[in-house]
Parts: C-alpha cells; structure tokens; sequence
RNA sequence: UGGGGUAUCGCCAAGUGGUAAGGCAUCAGCUUUUGGUGCUGACAUUCGGGGGUUCGAAUCCCUCUACCCCAUCCA
C-alpha cells in the first residue's frame, strides 16, 4: 500500500476516531446484468480492500431491482471475478431482492408519514411535470390523495391489480429543487415481469434510490462508496433514511471517479455490443477489458491489483494510461515466468560445418531472476531463427545476423552468413550458415564479438504451435465506436515453432517467449495435439521503438489560449460604495470590489471602521478572513463582531501582534467568540521583535539543518522559507516575520 | 441556462500557509549471452488564467475559463 492516504481512507480514519463507528462495513454492489470490467476491479478492490485493511467487512450484493435485464449467469461472473481477484464475501451472497419484503414495509411507512404518495400520471407527463434544469416542476394532482388511499393503492400495486406503468410510488420532496433528482423521485414502479430470483411474486419494484440506501441500512454498511455520477443521488440517499428516522449508525455515501484507460471502452453497454455484434468472441475474448477477458488473456490477480493500487483514488475525471497496467503485468511476470525459445515467423538456417546432433543444457530462468530449473535443449544441423533476426541491409544499429555480422543462438553457439538463398520472387527462403565450434554458450574460447543472442529452434524437434497474438482492441485512444476498432487487434500463427520441452514438460503456463514478449497457454482451446498460446504483453521494445520513432512526427502543441469572460457590471449602490473605498479609504481596487458587491461585507466592514479607523487594514481581513467565515458558516450567526475584528486590527497597528497570529487569533475567535485581547493574553501570544531574542534561535536552527544550508548556499535560495518557517515554528508562531526574515537573510549570507 | 463536481508534468497522483512526494511514460549512462531485467541520473522556478491578502500562497479571498454529472417508471 502507497504511504499517502486517498481522501476515503481519510474519512474512515476520522470516523473510527471520533467513534462514530466501531467497524468498517462496506460493500461492493454490482447490478447483475453484464460481466465486470477493469472498473469494476477497482471498485472492488476499494470495497473489499478498505473493508480488510481496517479489519472490518466487505459483503458482495447483488443489485437486482430490475427484472427486466439482470440474469444468473451474471450472478456468476461476478462472484468468478471477486473470487478470482482474492476477495471473500463471508459466508452468502447478498441481493437486495432479499430485502424486498423490508424495503416495502419501509415504503408503507413513509406513505404512512405523508411522505410518499401514488402518482397515477403517464410516463410523459411525469417527465412533463419534472420541468428542466433551469425551469422548476410542477407537482401532480395526485399528489393531494388522502394517506387511506395512498396506502390501498400502494397494497393494490403490489397485489398487481394494475397493469405495468398505471401508477408509480413517488417521495414528497420539492418539484422546485435545484437537484433534479430531488423532484419527488419515484420510489416504486409497476412490472409484471419474472424476477431471476424472487421469481413471480412481485408485481412491484422499487427504484435504485430508494432501495440502495435501505439495503445498505439494513447491512449495517458504514460507508457507502459509488461513483461520481451518483452526486446528485446523495441528496435523496440522505433524505429516505433521515426522513424514516434511521438516524443511529447510518451509512453515508462517498463518491470517487471511475476508471478508464485509453485505447479501452468501459460502458457495459458498449461492451455488450462487441459480444452481440460478435466483434468479438464472447465476454472472455482476450481483448475485453472484463476481468474474465483479462484473466483468458493470461493477467494476473496479482497484476491486476496492484494496477488499481497504482492509479489511487481521487475525484478527478481521469483517463489512466493503458502502459500502466502492461507495466504491472510485465513486472509481475518478470520475476516469475519461464523463459523459453519460440520462433514466430521461421527462416530456415542450413549449418553446413555441423554434423550430428546434441542436447545443450539452458537454464529456465536469467540470472536475475532467482529460480531454479531448466531443460535440454536440441541442437542440429537443420534449425529455424526469426525471419526479424537476419537482415541482408541493416539499418545503422541493426545488432543481428547479416551477411556480415554473426550472431549467438542463445544458450548455443555463435553463427556466421555464409550465402543467402533466394526463389525466383527474391524472396529470402534460406541461409547457408556456418558455427564456431569454440564458441558455445558458457564455454566460449572463440573471442569473436556478436552484439546479441537470438532465439531458434531445432528443426526436427520444434513442436508447432498455434500463437494468437493480441494487440489493443481499438486503435483510437478514446474509442466511440465500432468504427473505432482495431482491425490487427487479433493475428493467429497457426504454424510457430517452439522448443519441445514447453510441450512436453509443461513448466508452467505462463511463458516469456525470449525478446518476444509473456504468453499464456489458453484454457480453454489448449491441447497437447494442438497447443494454443495467447499473448499477454509484448516486451519492452526500445529497438522497436527507435525505428519508429523516426517516421512519428514530433507535433508541437500549442498552448491554448484562454479568453476572460465578462464580468458582472456592479449596480449603482455598488459602484457608489467602490467609488468611495477607492477614493476615501484608499482601498486597492481588488478590496474595494470585493467589499462592494457583497452587501454582508461591506456592511461588516462599515462597522468595524466606525469603532477603528484603519480603513485598509480592516478591509483586508474582512474581504480575506472574515469572507472566509461568512462562506463556511452559510448564514448562520458569526460569533465575532464588527467591533471586535477593529480590536484585533488595533493590535496588529500597534505591532503587538504579527499578521501572522492575528490568523490566529481570528480562528480562535471564530471558533470560541472570545475577545482577541483577551486570547492574545491568555495564550501569551505577544510579539517578539527583539533580534537578541529571535538570533540565538536562528542560529540554532541553521545548525540543525546543514544539509540545507548546503543546498542553499549552492543557489536554492527557496529555503530561505524553509528557514524563517523553522523559527518560526520553533517560536510557536510569535517572532515577528519580517525580522525573522531579515536576520536570517543576513546569516545565511 | 439552474444545481452538483473537478482542474498539480505527456498519463495517473500526493500536498490543506514555510524545500512541488511517488508511479507510469520519455531521455541519457552503466550492467546484461533477452535491444528484456536491474542500477544511476535527467525530467513542474511552478500548480487552469488573471488579480488580491501575507515576510512567505498550489494551499486563504475575488474573478474568469475549461471539462464532467443531473430533466430513465436504468443502476
């Protein structure tokens, strides 16, 4: 785990402390009608990662309110990839269909309440009556029947007297709220529709709203973590379980930002369209950002989880880097994979100097990885090398075969060109090579320099595979569409050749096929008669990279340019009192702005200069601080005054206290309602300006700290900060800054 | 356009008045019988823009801008 803390982990630290919980409970509460993605894993990881790492509980619930698209099979593939990740959800599944007998219940009681009542509008007219962002609604008649009603109605609805769509159970809020959602949201609505687990008996469900918070109510959850496009959706989470009174150990809702990767697309919608459409092979093709299609591929949980420990936890809209998590799962790879020999695309080479055959011994792993084991490999006069791996016009920098350069086989020996066979197409079909006898891997007299070490296979021995190589899905790095798709995304080798033991030994199932990249022997279409190998990750590539990199365009951006709007034009009264600050007070115009188009302030400021007159002073703190406080406190009651503000500012002229500690001393004051003479006293915060007094601490100061001191002495002249910073601290806020700053400026020269 | 959010390096992301963390990517150098790995170093005088307050601002105040979410009987 990072050491820095995200903003969650944040909030469940206070709560634990303060008491207000003794116990994390948390719950990841997908909805069950398509297979979990990447995303999906991240929230997962937060739900029962938290849970876990503050010893409390993570429970899997199933969110299934509406009959109409959840399915078993995604009961399923849910509880797959939570198991498969390394999570337990204790001993049950949940399902909010559990709780429908209490979430009903709980809907009587608010019809009871007066608070929920049955509207019999039509779907367009309630969308009618919900008015718009910028146009308030309009309550419907309905909302007028009587609670008898409401209540025979509501029990109607659910005996499924009425047909789907007739009527609909809905919360008095406000149709006037800002927050649309907050338009008396419907609670329940009607669908004669078979339920995948509560099968027929009900003919009502209720909405998201109204049966998340309850559900996680009744579980006793803490904290309820969801995405950020439940924002608005907190208003309503708060009022149901207030308005019910479910006050004591209530769960509160947080929300963070989801994830998504570039080249990727994440809705479960869209991801349903490449399965139907059949872009792809099903929810488990290798190229689908569902768990299952990573886990097919051949990622790890272990990769997988510490990708999405990687990327942390904000609320920022971000787009996360698909390299990051290749990243993760080569690193994971790294230190764990057999490495061994495949060749994708074979040329032949013909080693006329060898005859006969033998078995050189090459271990599993390099010698950076800390393992053990390894196998025979068979050499011959006949093998087969990666037709990348020779080139009869090498680019400058080119470190493998050519008619003039030889090369290691790696854990064999080193090669050279003799002749180039071609067909009548001028196709390269062959090489004529010879070997250096001296030169085997481990046991090489021969001297000769070869700049690297290739992969190959023994003609007679290599066993034939079949390689799917998998690249991104999409080719635009922020798909929309089909359109979008990558058509390389999949290119099957039906005919690469691998050294026999991978087949024969199984060593492993994941591979690093050498200076390829990591492959997984499939699960499902592997074979022994027909092996099928998938690739997860290529490589690193920095050869790759740099040829390139030559044909990419280096595109300089240029830096937007960012036009300033209008502001607001001041009214006359307004402009009246700017005018005036400007030109009586000698305000600055940014002051004077503030103050005079904010009634609050300029009134409080009026004050304040009445009872002190340093007219500038005042009008800094109060469009700084005291605005500050008017914002937070949201119109309720200051507890400090006009007259109290021109104390403290009478303190600050009279230089017995810094700017610094009159910050001070206003927290206090606004916190407390105490009077700043008074706080000065008792906390003894009295200036000191005395340099006999503040000199010695300097001094000691810089003798603590002489790394610093170095690195200011060599130019980083910012630590001057760092050093007023420290005396002051050390003075617990009390010497005077601007001498601080002298002296230390001066014995830092 | 009303409300709710968010802006710190190419991509994530710490930081809440006193030295701009870390990871990915990128670029160098060393190591290497994988153009892999590992190691070392470089990479934000500046935090969406502009003002202001302060000895000192990414952090406080004012203001502007951009992006995301909300008008499903979806979740």
């Amino acid at each position: 785990m990072s050491e820095n803390k995200d903003f969650l982990r944040v909030i469940i630290e206070e709560d634990l402390k303060s008491g207000k919980y003794k116990e994390v409970v948390t719950r990841f509460p997908p909805e069950p009608n398509g297979f979990p993605h990447i995303g999906h894993a991240k929230s997962i990881y937060i739900n029962f990662g938290i849970a876990s790492e503050y010893n409390g509980r993570c429970y899997l619930r199933m969110d299934d309110t509406n009959p109409t698209k959840e399915d078993t099979k995604y009961v399923e593939a849910l509880k797959d990839a939570v198991k498969w990740l390394g999570f337990d959800w204790g001993n049950s599944v949940h399902f909010t269909s559990d709780y429908f007998p209490k979430l009903y219940d709980y809907a009587v009681e608010l019809i009871k309440m007066g608070k929920a009542y049955v509207d019999s509008l039509d779907e367009e007219d309630i969308r009618k009556y919900r008015g718009t962002v910028t146009e308030a609604g309009k309550r419907s008649k309905y909302s007028e029947r009587s609670i008898e009603e409401n209540l025979d109605l509501f029990l109607r609805m659910k005996n499924g007297e009425f047909k789907d769509g007739e009527h609909v159970l809905r919360a008095k809020i406000d149709m006037n709220a800002a927050n649309m959602k907050m338009r008396d949201p419907i609670l329940y609505r009607i669908r004669h529709a078979h339920h995948f687990r509560a099968g027929d008996r009900w003919s009502i469900y209720p909405m998201y709203d109204f049966a998340h918070c309850l559900s996680d109510y009744i579980e006793g959850i803490s904290h309820s973590f969801c995405t950020l496009e439940f924002e608005n959706n907190r208003d309503i989470y708060d009022w149901v379980l207030d308005t019910l009174g479910l006050k004591s150990q209530r769960p509160y809702q947080y929300e963070f930002a989801r994830l998504s990767i570039n080249y990727t697309v994440m809705s479960k919608r869209k991801l349903l369209e490449l399965v139907e459409g059949g872009q792809v092979d099903g929810w488990d093709d290798p190229r689908m950002p569902t768990i299952a299609g990573y886990r097919r591929r051949g990622y790890t949980r272990e990769s997988i989880l510490n990708f999405c420990d990687q990327i942390g936890i904000a609320k920022a809209n971000s787009t996360v880097d698909v390299a990051q998590l290749e990243f993760c799962i080569r690193d994971d790879l790294n230190t764990k994979v057999p490495r061994v020999l495949c060749v994708l695309d074979p040329l032949k080479i013909t080693i006329e100097n060898y005859e006969g055959h033998e078995e050189i011994d090459a271990p599993y792993y390099p010698h950076d990885v800390p393992k053990d084991g390894s196998r025979k490999l068979p050499f011959s006069r006949n093998i087969y090398i990666e037709r990348d791996d020779f080139n009869e016009n090498p680019p400058k920098g080119y470190f493998r075969l050519t008619p003039e350069q030889p090369v290691r086989l790696r854990h064999g020996y080193i090669i050279t060109c003799k002749k180039v066979i071609k067909d009548d197409n001028g196709n390269i079909v062959e090489i004529k090579a010879e070997y250096h006898p001296d030169s085997k891997s481990g046991d090489d007299t021969s001297g000769i320099k070869v700049k690297s070490a290739i992969q190959w296979v023994s003609a007679k021995e290599a066993k034939t595979v079949e390689v799917r190589l998998y690249d991104r899905l999409y080719s635009s790095e922020s798909p929309e569409s089909i359109e979008d798709l990558n058509p390389d995304s999949l290119k099957v080798i039906k005919n690469a050749l691998i050294e026999p033991a991978v087949i024969t030994e199984k060593p492993d199932e994941r591979f690093q096929f050498e200076r390829e990249g990591y492959f997984y022997a499939d699960p499902i279409d592997y074979t022994d008669e027909k092996p099928v190998f998938n690739k997860i990750v290529g490589l690193k590539d920095s050869w790759g990279k740099k040829t390139k990199a030559t044909q990419n365009t280096p595109k300089p951006q240029a830096k937007k340019v960012q036009v300033d709007g209008e502001v607001v034009a001041m009214n006359e009264v307004q402009k009246r009192l700017f005018n005036k600050y400007i030109n009586e007070h000698g305000l600055n115009n940014e002051v004077a702005n503030t103050l005079a188009r904010d009634e609050t302030l300029s009134s409080f400021y009026e004050k304040a200069i009445s009872s002190l007159n340093s007219p500038i002073s005042i009008a800094n703190i109060v469009a700084n601080e005291v605005a500050r406080e008017i914002k937070e406190n949201q119109g309720s009651q200051l507890k400090f005054s006009a007259a109290q503000i021109a104390e403290l500012i009478k303190m600050v002229d009279d230089e017995i206290i810094s700017n610094k500690i009159a910050k001070v001393v206003f927290e206090d004051m606004a916190k407390s309602g105490k009077n700043p003479t008074q706080i000065v006293e008792t906390k003894g915060l009295v200036q000191i300006s005395d340099p006999s007094k503040i000199s010695p601490i300097i001094d000691e100061v810089i003798a603590k700290n002489p790394d610093n001191l170095a690195k200011f002495k060599a130019g980083n002249s910012k630590l001057l900060g760092f050093f007023v910073g420290q005396v002051l601290k050390a003075t617990g806020g009390k010497a005077n800054p601007k001498i601080v700053n002298q002296l230390v400026a001066q014995k830092l020269k």
